[in-house]
DNA sequence: GTCTATAGGCAGATAGAC
DNA sequence: GTCTATCTGCCTATAGAC
């Protein structure tokens, strides 16, 4: 089966993404420009334009890839583990990979600079966080029904209470480049749902 | 007792942050101008440099000035309500406030721009977090003494989860525009200390 | 696909008159 | 203290050659 698109082409979108994604984890969105990710690369502003007509598009690529792949490991986490718990463990363990790149959450980044988003990005953003409360209400919902998991209230509020603590847990212990500040305070948000 | 400024200036200077204050808690340091003070104000942008000599300066001037304003509230808490459980109650409410402002904690907005901050602001949005983290720590600390509270690990810990816990959830709760959603993960977060 | 060249705008900042 | 005028630099973006 041929690729559906040239292979240099496709590469270097994808190199393109990765560099602009780091810097956008790093540094925000308002924070990196096309001549950052074009000196990195070894290519000029102009080229960058042709894979993406604008920031606005290049922001929206980066939001709608970080969110495929972040699925894709809840999604590898379920056919791995069966336990609720574990799996709110290997969630929290994503977000600890994430700060140990030295990286924000690119979407909680973004959340932080909402207001000057382009409109698309802003609803890829809200997408990534409703996305990830949907699995995290389903995974508490099961271990709630079969007694390994014990909270108030509805699965959904759970899961916004565990998004909103890991994303804050990060945004903290970043200043501070501290992944233990990050692991007590994910602890501390996981062991309130124990039995 | 003669002022020690021109009042003229002073005025002007406070409302200059005023102003600031505002647009950096909605839109972030790196998303506004001072254009956009400048003209908010009816001055003009020269003018802005005679009172602050750049925007580092500035920006310094307002985490400063947030941060003993934030100091005064708890000091004024203190005072108001003794009961530790209280005092939580009272700390998240102060950041209700700010978000029913639709703005962001302005430290919890300067840390996810922390990696472009000139020096000196990232010196003071740390020394907000830490000082933060000493008041609720003496707080936690007398409710575990007189059994109010009851929490693993030390009272700093628990103040830090505390901390990153409602900055996440002003986070994540202003692109959804739900003070709610705030509310409900505050709440979760002083629940799980009640004895 | 990538380049050179450049447009057009806005940013932070300064000089000097009043 | 505030103004007008201006500078310099960086930004996003486009035109058109190769």
């Amino acid at each position: 089966m041929p690729a559906t698109h040239p292979r240099q082409q496709v590469d270097t979108r994808q190199r393109i993404l990765d560099v602009a994604e780091r810097l956008v984890q790093s540094r925000g969105f308002k924070g990196f420009s096309y001549a950052d990710v074009a000196a990195e690369l070894g290519i000029t502003k102009a080229s960058l334009h042709y894979h993406f007509p604008g920031k606005a598009e290049l922001g929206e690529a980066l939001i709608v890839r970080y969110g495929a792949r972040f699925m894709d490991a809840l999604e590898e986490l379920d056919g791995r583990v069966s336990d609720p718990r574990a799996k709110l463990e290997g969630y929290a363990g994503l977000y600890a990979g994430v700060l140990r790149g030295k990286r924000m959450c690119l979407c909680g980044i973004l959340a932080a600079e909402y207001e000057t988003l382009p409109p698309p990005m802003r609803a890829a953003v809200v997408r990534f966080f409703d996305e990830n409360e949907v699995w995290l209400a389903r995974v508490l919902a099961q271990g709630r029904s079969d007694a390994t998991l014990s909270f108030d209230g509805s699965p959904s509020e759970a899961a916004q209470a565990i998004i909103s603590g890991l994303e804050g847990a990060m945004l903290v212990a970043r200043p501070y480049d501290d992944l233990a500040r990050f692991q007590s305070a994910a602890a501390r948000l996981l062991s309130g749902l124990s039995t």
